[in-house]
DNA sequence: CAATGGATATCGGGC
DNA sequence: GCCCGATGTCCATTG
């Protein structure tokens, strides 16, 4: 039943025993391959929180690193998971149906499919040479006011980036033309109310940190504000710059 | 090539020429089924961001509702993606190599992923008749507290939940034994800085929307708090009662 | 449509 | 390991 692939260790196998899955998701995961099986199955999860899925037909994903995912038809967001990290565990239910039991420690989590009916099982050994480069994240962006720092506004001097406060490390640290402190927070989208809480957060604490008088100028860089944040920036005497990465 | 399945729309080919993967896609993504692939390709993204990632082995899934994922042999997010709503577009390459396209609008997004060699193309039929019941949410912890008030404190009567003010819908409203207005803030699970902002924008609100000399009390209610979350509490003068989902 | 905040968020960096 | 913040976050809910 199985078909020639590009490696030895490819497997596919249509409507398989649960033996016969069984032994193909154990060589697989003992490969470090990865398996795919589409069937009815349920999903059980205990561990942070806790789920039950009732019999449905899904597609589960097992990767070499740990990771169990389990998707249904609809949405980006598998409906059950585990993030890397686990020990896959297949085994026979008494019923001698086909169970994946995958678990971790810290925190100790478990996620269990049971399946009723496999429709496919398949194992293949993917490796992957690039990694992805992405471009328009807040470090661009923070690239970009480094490159051109009058962008923030003329006279801005960056001094530091990622300094530390004792609230956290701020994104640009620096002054005006007269020579005050500006305490830069960016953000690659459209903000709310926590941004200008976070930032709020760097200034005080800077306050602080300085002098009992000194100033410091509080400046979110993004491409736009909601209505609610713009109020809260008012009310915190902090301002705005619209700005968008690269 | 295909071997017999459940539902006759349900394919599998493995080593599939380009235009037999094509077709498969094709067929798959008409019939609403999940299609996945396994093979050799790139990925390009524009949208929000924008990405490249050069050849390597992967796994694609294309969903019926316009869901795309990539998965490499790491991680539990996919390397790329497309969430819902997306229109797949299967093609083959001037250079006769498969292609898939999936674009939206608003945003303005476009992933394109592009096949230098398909180990296997399957399509299924899924349908999953079962919703997922989870609990250990903060739901789930505001329940507990309504059905025992006194988990917060003695005396405390919750008034209303998810009562509105004009920073946000506050999770718990109600007073104390003395008649103070309190402010209760839930989370499941250990908070950090952000969660104190989150009710201390609440109270605040919530002081000038009754009166001039109103004082509120906020409560933070979680498992745990970090260390500077607590210096934060105590800073604002709020306070923190350990409590954790059922 | 925008806005707001939760999530079993995941992920990476720093300590 | 905890902590903290970014994310192309996704997602449901509400206006």
């Amino acid at each position: 039943m199985t078909a020639s692939g590009r490696r030895s260790t490819d497997v596919t196998l249509r409507n398989p025993s649960a033996e016969e899955a069984l032994s193909t998701v154990e060589d697989g995961v003992a490969a470090g391959a990865l398996v795919t099986l589409f069937g009815r199955c349920t999903v059980d999860y205990d561990g942070r929180a806790a789920s039950q899925l009732g019999p449905g037909d899904r597609h589960v994903m097992l990767k070499p690193d740990g990771t169990i995912l389990v998707h249904t038809d609809e949405g980006q967001k598998p409906v059950n998971w585990q993030p890397p990290g686990c020990t896959h565990e297949p085994s026979l239910t008494d019923a001698g149906d086909l169970r994946v039991r995958s678990v971790r420690s810290s925190p100790d989590e478990e996620l269990v499919v049971t399946f009723e009916r496999v429709d496919q099982v398949s194992a293949f050994d993917l490796t992957d040479g690039h990694d992805l480069a992405v471009e328009g994240t807040e470090e661009d962006l923070r690239q970009r006011i480094l490159a051109d720092p009058s962008l923030v506004e003329d006279g801005f001097t960056p001094l530091a980036t990622e300094r530390e406060t004792p609230a956290g490390a701020v994104d640009i640290y620096g002054e005006d033309a007269a020579g005050r402190t500006v305490v830069v927070e960016l953000k690659r989208r459209r903000v709310g109310p926590d941004a200008v809480g976070q930032l709020d957060r760097y200034v005080g604490a800077l306050e602080r940190s300085l002098h009992a008088d000194a100033s410091v100028r509080g400046l979110l860089i993004a491409p736009s504000v909601t209505q609610r944040a713009e109020r809260l920036l008012e009310k915190k005497g902090l301002e705005f710059v619209a700005l968008s990465p690269p």
